[in-house]
DNA sequence: GTACCGATGTTCT
DNA sequence: GAACATCGGTACC
C-alpha cells in the first residue's frame, strides 16, 4: 500500500517520524530497489535558519519545497552529491523531510555496483543520504517527482515496532538556535544511521 | 577508533 | 567569489 495524501500533507516534524520504517522503492530498468527509511531529519520553512526557504526563499533551486506534500526535492551539495528530500505539508508551505539513511532490502549487489567503493560493509552502501542518493540513482532528474503517482520512485506502507531516537540535526552549524533543534529522528539500534547521538 | 583534507559544481551574493 | 543539509582516502593514534 503506497502512502497518500494524507501521510504528505501532515507538517515536516510529524512526516519525518511517519517516514521511519516505511519502504523506499526505485524502480531502475524493471528492477525493484527497495529500502527502509531509518534516518530523517525535518526542514521547516520558513522560520527555521537551516531551511532552503528560510523566510519563505523561494528561487529556482526551492520552488519544489513550495510544492504540495508528496514530491521529491533532490539538489547538488558540495558539487558532488544529492541529497533526497520528501516534500510535506500544503501548498505555498515550505516544509521537507531529508531522508539521511536507508536499509536495503533488495538488489544489494546492484547497489554495490552503483557506489563501487572499496568498503566490504553493506552498511556503507546507503548510510548517508549522498550515499544513498548514488546507490539509488536518484539525480536532479527527479526533482518533483510524483511519488503519489509515479512509478520510478515512490513509498509503501510496512508495519514494524521500533523505537525512535530525536536528535539534532548533522552539518548545520550556520543555522544558530534552530542547529539545535531535535529536528532528526532514526531507529534505535540500526546500522544504517550515518551518526549516532550520545544520547542513543 | 578520530582528524583532517581535497574533490567538485550549482546557486546565490 | 563564497558557501554548501557530503564522502572517501590517508595518516595517525
Amino acid at each position: 500500500m503506497r502512502l497518500g495524501t494524507d501521510v504528505y500533507k501532515q507538517d515536516g516534524i510529524k512526516l519525518a517520524k511517519d517516514l521511519l520504517g516505511k519502504i523506499l522503492v526505485r524502480k531502475i530498468d524493471d528492477r525493484l530497489i527497495k529500502c527502509k527509511i531509518v534516518e530523517t531529519e525535518s526542514y521547516i520553512g520558513p522560520e527555521d535558519k537551516g531551511c532552503h526557504a528560510y523566510k519563505n526563499k523561494r528561487t529556482k533551486r526551492t520552488e519544489v519545497m513550495f510544492w504540495e506534500g508528496g514530491h521529491a526535492y533532490i539538489y547538488l551539495i558540495y558539487g558532488m552529491y544529492n541529497c533526497l528530500n520528501i516534500v510535506a505539508n500544503c501548498k505555498d508551505k515550505p516544509e521537507a523531510v531529508l531522508i539521511r539513511g536507508v536499509e536495503p532490502l533488495s538488489e544489494i549487489e546492484t547497489l554495490k555496483e552503483k557506489r563501487n567503493i572499496k568498503s566490504n560493509k553493506i552498511e556503507d552502501l546507503t548510510n548517508g543520504p549522498g550515499k544513498l542518493c548514488k546507490a539509488l540513482e536518484i539525480t536532479k532528474e527527479l526533482n518533483g517527482y510524483d511519488l503519489i503517482h509515479g512509478d520510478e520512485l515512490y513509498i509503501v506502507e510496512n508495519d514494524e515496532e521500533f523505537e525512535i531516537v530525536e536528535a539534532k540535526r548533522i552539518n548545520i552549524d550556520y543555522a544558530q538556535e534552530y542547529k539545535d533543534k531535535l529536528w532528526r529522528f532514526y531507529i534505535k539500534n540500526n546500522k544504517f544511521v550515518s551518526k549516532k547521538s550520545s544520547t542513543d
